[in-house]
This record gives C-alpha cells, structure tokens and sequence, in this order.
DNA sequence: GATTTATGGTTGCCCAAGGCAACTAGATGG
DNA sequence: CCATCTAGTTGCCTTGGGCAACCATAAATC
C-alpha cells in the first residue's frame, strides 16, 4: 500500500472532527501553490512539446480529438471559460492548419471542429512528449498513487464544473 | 474507506504494466482541466473573500504570514515565479497597507516583509471565507478523501519545486 | 582598500489568457 | 413578418508573469 494511503487510512480512523478545518486548510493551501505555479508549469509542458503549438493550445485539441465533432460552446462549457478566449484560440489554431472549421449543417451559426491530419500528428507527438515528462515527474511514484491523483484531481474537477455555470458570462446565466 | 481508495488499491493488485501509461495519461488530463480553470477559481474564490484583496494577493499573505520574517526571495522560491512578479505585487500589497516593508538590517538589500495588523485582519477575514467556501465544495466529501487530496497536491507540489528552480529567470540559472 | 562579481529588488516593456460588452448571423416562436 | 434567443466573433480591458536592464549592497579577489 502506498504512502499517500496509509496515512489517510490512520487518519481515518482518528478525531474526525477537528481535522476538518485543517483538511480544508491544507486543501486551500496546496492548490493555492499549484494554482500559482499553474503558468510556470503549463509553459515548462508546453515548451518542451512542440514551440509552435502554444501550452493552452495543447488542451483544447486533446479535448477536440475526444468529441467529435465538437463546438466551440462544448469547450467553453468542458474548460469553463468564456466563449472569446474559446473563439481565439480556436482562430489560432486553425490558423495553424491543426483544425478546421466547417459550418454545422444542423445549425448554420455553429461550427464544428475538426483536427486536421497535421493537427492529429502534432497533437500525437506533443501528447507522447507530455507524457514523457510527466513519467519523468512522476516516475518515481507508486503506480496506485498516480492513479490516485489522478482520480482526487478528477473528483475535484467535477466539483468545480458545477459552479462554473453560474455568472461571468460563460453559462451566461 | 473511501470511495476514491477503494478503487486504488483494487487496481493496484491489477496489471500494473500497461496501466502506467493510462495513469500518466489520466494525471495529464485532469491537470490540465483544473489549471485552465485555475483563473476563474481563483477569480472565483478572490472576489467573495474581499474586493480590495485582489485574487493572487491571498496567497502571498498566507506565506508572508506563514514565515516571519519573509523575504522577497523566499516568495519567489517558494511560488516559483519570478522576483520581477512578486515584487509588483508586493508594492500593491504594502500600498493597501496589507504589508510593511522594512530593510533588513543583516542585509542592506533585502527586505524583511510582515504583515500589519490590517493585513492581518484582512487575511483572517478572508482566509476563513475562502476556507467556507471550501467546505461548500468539499462538504460532500468524507474526510479522508479531502485529506487525501489535500496530501496529493502536496505531494505533486514538491515534485514540482524541484525543476521550478532552472530556467526562466526565478532560480537566475 | 579598491575593484570585480554576485545577489536582492525594482521597473519598463512585452505577451498570453481571460472577462465583458457590443455586435453579427442564423434559429425559433408569435 | 417581427421579436427573441443563441453561437461565435471582435474590441477593449485587466491580471499574471517573463525578460532585461538597472540600482544598491555584499562578497570576493587582488
């Protein structure tokens, strides 16, 4: 069992009550860190990957790749940012040849995207290259704690796409 | 035991070969998720706590408090950002009268940063308002998932202080 | 002790990500 | 046909942050 575990486990087990706060607080606190070096590290990622292909670039087109055919409002909903920034990067983007944009025969306001065969080669490499680096970072790891992270990172994410929806445009109330 | 543990260590007695890569794969993903929220989180989370507190000044506060006396280089290292970044932010700081700034007397270059007692206030202020809104996120989750999280993140965080040193400016090569 | 080099901070200039608001264009419903 | 709604685009703004140049002090070397 790996370290991560065995430490909530005994934790479990103890005063449940006064912890609570600390939990939040230790919660608050480290993400406060990763957040602030959320830049530092998506730069680092990104540089190594491919310079033309910018490091917010790399996750819309994992996203685009996923659904198919996407729309520019799936993004916006999935990251939970504005429609604009959506709409630029996805100028970028195309105008990189990664995507294309066809009008939606359903709906003649909306696009869909769609990587192209340079996109889906590029979007390949950057993604083994990623992966490289985060075996790299993570490699000395019990494999069940990566999953582990994975999983709690995964978990919380869910539990900010329910207050993204709300307010700053992006739900657009 | 909790949800998220019980699935760790089922797959941990699972083929743990070809598992890696999904992992590495997974932690990729829902990373990149939460740092392309991690704006409006933060936007999110400032802006209830208090208006004038602008969302990065928080955590400088935290570690200002944290460690007294701060030093400016302290906060670079520790937030892995830049000196140029975290000097502006500090001048906003001691500006709201949040910080004092007084030379440090063992070394005529640097600063000795604490808080005042506004700051103090402040921070106490906002600190239990972020930590309220925390508990509304967090609240369904059992406590040990959140310690977990909590212990993930932290873990992760060191793995990334290490590189945070070379390269662009911060650690000054 | 004077000169070089290193270090802590500040500032100017730039870029990227994102929000908001105003707008266009197609869709829906009366 | 007109009103309203919705998908995207674009202009303008703010924040956070990097880089480089710079100043002042410290250390090191001669």
């Amino acid at each position: 069992m790996s370290e991560a575990q065995v430490t909530a486990v005994t934790r479990e087990h103890a005063g449940e009550h006064a912890d609570e706060h600390e939990a939040y607080c230790a919660v608050e606190h480290q993400l406060g860190v990763l957040l602030r070096r959320a830049r530092a590290f998506s730069a680092e990622m990104g540089r190594e990957v491919h310079p033309e292909l910018e490091p917010g670039a790399y996750s819309l087109l994992i996203r685009i790749d996923e659904v198919v055919p996407a729309r520019s409002s799936d993004l916006t909903e999935y990251f939970g940012v504005g429609k604009a920034t959506i709409s630029r990067q996805l100028k970028v983007l195309e105008e990189l040849g990664l995507i294309e944009r066809e009008p939606d025969p359903a709906d003649g306001r909306a696009h869909l995207l769609v990587l192209t065969g340079e996109g889906r080669q590029r979007l390949a490499g950057a993604r083994s290259a990623r992966q490289e680096r985060f075996r790299a970072m993570l490699g000395t790891w019990d494999l069940g704690d990566v999953e582990l992270l994975a999983r709690m990172l995964g978990r919380f994410n869910t539990l900010t796409d329910s207050w993204t929806e709300p307010g700053r445009e992006r739900g657009r109330a």
